[in-house]
DNA sequence: GTGGTCTAGACCACG
DNA sequence: GTGGTCTAGACCACC
């Protein structure tokens, strides 16, 4: 289900948004499906309304859901630009990472074997 | 030179050390050299002297400098550790950015595909 | 048909209003034609009655239709008073839409180029 | 200089936003030039700083502003992001108009004529 | 009932 | 001092 970790240094509302879209994206909320209304996850979560409202704000403006005011928000039927979004952004992190690791002195073969190990990893 | 940008959503004392630890393991500047005076850099980067303070104070904590109460601070002559730190802090965020990327249905010979293209680039 | 778009961010009912005014204004629908009945829409468009009613009265209030108690609603057969404050409507969104392209630094002979495009598009 | 309309339908935050951009783009506002803080400009206004945070926040997501997290908030010295996303939104805006005009009957006669006159208006 | 907006007041890291 | 985040509680239009 959807959570929040306090001990992470990202805001509340980003961590819901990311997971929400990690869902959305996995299939495990599917297109036209309605989110908890704010009012009820807030109380779910023990977290202020304007919390998960700036959550499905973002959620909105990056194109994972719709928003009907006086109806809810629902998971949009076309996540191919979130898709796309999320996919560039790790690539640049990737990127970055690469240059920092190369920078540190890592050698090139450490990190092909690196990414032997963690591509199949488990979680 | 040392530089920052205002532009750049890091905190400047971040901006700094990582600056000045990227300097300090390259060898532009040297074991037991001496980095400018808070007051001289704080004039020269137009920065609150109080930054430059908690940077430097950062530097020492990392283990990248040494302060001498009223002379300066130095860059250690023994960088091994901060360098092993630097090492490890970039294994794993090489293993988070492989694990983003794989989620995302990132194919693993695309990331092979982009390492050979960052690792060889110049900046 | 009558139709609504749960992603465009006007109301439901203002939706309603405006379809239903352009059916009559084209000859769709014809003057003193029956709208279809506030419970038997709802169901069709699987919306709350309230909301058809809501859209209904707005047609009543604009001139476009007349209602008689218990037994329904009913197309005007003098539209030219909806007729009209529809084109002045339209004129003041025209105006405005050319001083805020003026504003932009858009130049007038990109206007009449699009005047051209847009006013003989078939849609 | 900044100001708001409580009988304007738009949210104040909004007003504020396209007041600002406006000012920007025109050059009354320079690249670089500082902002005032949400606080001062919250007294100014007599409105709730989150209001004014949430403008600013909302500039900056369209690339007419940079925010320096206990600094201020900056005019960006690139804003050909921010002017091409207002041209192309205006360009829309005038599109649309003219079809709500033809739907409407407007010749495009008439439609002409008016964009000499409101083009060349004052204000 | 829903989400959107606004106000009020608080705490935090940063400069 | 700055902006960013969060809480609390209110009012609105819409459904």
């Amino acid at each position: 289900m959807i959570s929040v970790d306090y001990k992470d240094k990202r805001p509340i509302y980003e961590q819901l948004a990311v997971n929400i879209t990690a869902m959305a994206l996995s299939g495990e909320l599917k297109p036209d499906e309605q989110l908890p209304s704010v009012r009820q996850l807030a109380v779910q979560l023990k977290i202020n309304p304007n919390t998960i409202a700036k959550a499905y704000a973002e959620l909105e403006r990056r194109g994972v859901t719709y928003t009907v005011a006086g109806k809810g928000s629902f998971i949009n039927s076309d996540l191919s630009s979130a898709a796309k979004a999320q996919q560039s952004a790790a690539e640049n992190n990737f990127t970055e990472a690469v240059m920092q690791a190369r920078l540190c002195g890592i050698e090139k073969s450490r990190l092909l074997e690196m990414i032997g190990e963690a591509y199949d990893t488990d979680k």
